[in-house]
DNA sequence: GCAAGCCTGACC
DNA sequence: GGTCAGGCTTGC
């Protein structure tokens, strides 16, 4: 699944194979994955020159120059090329005579035409976007800082007196950008906390221990170039190396790497998360599963709870 | 049936 | 405004 790790390892590949190459030709084999109109999107990336390559979070944003000075306005101005992941999105840097791989959605030939980027989905929970500077600050700007970069103080602060649980907080995306489920998950297992507890009711002592963990784990991750748990390739068709060091993402039943207590598994805000019921000791105050009290729609959560 | 990022909308 | 359920999608 590509989280921070994962987006942080296709741009560093994109920065050494496809930087200051021209897009020749865009195919829009299937436009559901483009947001917004498939063929602006080609008219828009046509003809221009990658000049800058950046993230945040799990967003990644391509920077296209002016295609021709002489031309209207539209074309002096540079543009941008959003990508998200999703799921199971995947973009690879492949010779142009490679075989099609099946759910290929966009193919973006390059210069010379002996190579070309393509974006392959088969979720298709992916989606790209060719947007204006504006339009890209209105995109970063409604995501948290970036979760390597967010300061101590910043991560406390985001914390006071949120209820809910921490889990679905570290995986909201206007908090702090860059964590999905997995290192969610082996977040607060280093932190030992709680997938249930409250932000706000964390000790100072557990938020601290929590930002350490959140960075220390993204950045072995990204040294290790991610985690492949089922589709997830670099742009070279590489996994990723970190799924050994997992300590409790999809490890239910089996024993914690640090006390030998077998693993547990709860629903949090529809999403499984895992954990040691003995190294992460349920807080008397966690967070009801179903916040609010029970309601119609509230359904059982699934394995019992610490 | 479950996986999961992200968007929308409902609820308090 | 905070918070979470639902739905999208398809291979296992």
């Amino acid at each position: 699944m590509p989280e921070l790790p994962e987006v942080e390892t296709v741009l560093r590949g994109l920065r050494a194979r496809v930087l200051a190459r021209r897009v020749a030709a865009v195919e829009v084999r299937n436009p559901l994955v483009i947001h917004g109109g498939s063929g602006e999107f080609a008219a828009g990336v046509t003809g221009r020159r990658i000049e800058a390559l950046e993230r945040k979070g799990k967003a990644l944003a391509i920077e296209l120059g002016p295609r021709n000075h002489e031309a209207g306005p539209e074309d002096a101005a540079g543009c941008f090329l959003v990508v998200r992941l999703g799921m199971t999105g995947q973009l690879v840097v492949v010779p142009s005579d490679a075989a099609l791989q099946p759910h290929t959605h966009v193919r973006l030939v390059l210069e010379d035409g002996r190579e070309e980027i393509r974006f392959r989905d088969t979720r298709r929970f992916g989606r790209l976007r060719c947007c204006t500077r504006d339009e890209l600050e209105g995109i970063l700007g409604r995501l948290g800082p970036d979760a390597p970069q967010i300061s101590e103080e910043q991560f406390l602060d985001a914390a006071r007196g949120r209820r809910g649980s921490i889990k679905g907080w570290l995986l909201n995306q206007q908090i702090l950008s860059g964590l999905g489920n997995i290192y969610a998950d082996e977040a607060l297992f280093e932190a030992r906390i709680h997938p249930l507890t409250q932000p706000g009711r964390l000790s100072a002592e557990a938020a601290r221990r929590l930002h350490r963990a959140v960075k220390k784990i993204l950045k072995r991750a990204v040294e290790l170039q991610g985690t492949s748990f089922r589709d997830y390739i670099d742009i070279e068709g590489r996994p990723g190396n970190f799924l050994p060091r997992l300590r409790v993402y999809q490890r239910t039943g089996e024993p914690c790497r640090r006390c030998g207590r077998p693993i547990r598994r709860v629903v949090v805000c529809g999403r499984s998360s895992h954990f040691c019921p003995e190294c992460q000791r349920r807080p008397r105050h966690a967070a009801s599963p179903s916040p609010g009290g029970w309601r119609k729609r509230d359904r059982i959560p699934q394995g019992p709870l610490a």
